[in-house]
DNA sequence: TATAGTGCTATACAGATGTATAGTTAATAT
DNA sequence: ATATTAACTATACATCTGTATAGCACTATA
């Protein structure tokens, strides 16, 4: 996790530290989905599990966990009977959404562009002389 | 990959979709690297293995040829002897520097805020009452 | 007392992902 | 003739990620 990204960002390290924490936020499987579900306010262990159909309790403890530790999702314990626990964001996990936006901005270009891209094109092979 | 950011998207399925496609290019552990060098220009096979210092060579040539295959990279086939092969983004690989700064900055703002709650905050677990 | 719901954890496993090491083909350089 | 460079590919292995299944401790309700 050192010296990848070199090329466009040699100036500056703390660059590359920054785009591999945001990496290691949003990869995994199930982290974005959980994301995406507290996006709309806070939620209990359950409803998450419910909101993402087919995740195990387990990917649900695992990546809530996960967050936490990496400061994007706080829980909250509240003292009452019975004891139940909320999962909300932090502010900085509800800043996740412009990452979230441009990704689903880029993808939809990205699809616009592939399939025009098809009818224009015929070989997956561009051959040019040099 | 079907329903699982329902909460915020459950309107828009092409949403998730985009999201989801973007999700698949960009994760791996050496995708990013690969479209980080290539930002600066194309460049041949072993220029992104030394650009990537500790990349083998099947992984600079799996990462490619899925990069391809995703429209992100294209791979030009110089006609001279030797043989030389050129990879550069497409325009829709070139836009993922979008993407890439959006993450970066988030992982800049992320960190400062992180940074500056450890000193307010005392336990990792807040117990309100409710 | 029995059953169901909440918020998890444990164990074992399967599959995906990445690594290490070596080898191939073909051309130029010494 | 031998070494070197370029552009890979093959094999085997290790590690990481996610799944399946089961269970626990507690509380509420019938």
């Amino acid at each position: 996790m050192d010296s990848r990204y070199s090329d466009i960002m040699k100036c500056d390290r703390g660059l590359i530290m920054a785009l591999t924490d945001t990496l290691n936020v949003v990869s995994g499987k199930w982290k974005l989905a959980v994301v995406c579900t507290l996006l709309s306010g806070k939620k209990r262990f359950t409803d998450i599990q419910r909101a993402i159909t087919d995740i195990t309790p387990r990917m649900v403890s695992k990546e809530l966990k996960e967050l936490e530790v990496n400061g994007v999702v706080r829980r909250n314990v509240i003292n009452s009977t019975p004891v139940l626990i909320e999962y909300e964001l932090t502010p900085s996990g509800e800043q996740l959404y412009e990452v979230i936006q441009k990704m689903v901005e880029w993808g939809l270009q990205h699809r616009e562009i592939t399939l025009n891209g098809m009818e224009e094109r015929k070989a997956d092979e561009v051959i040019i002389s040099g």
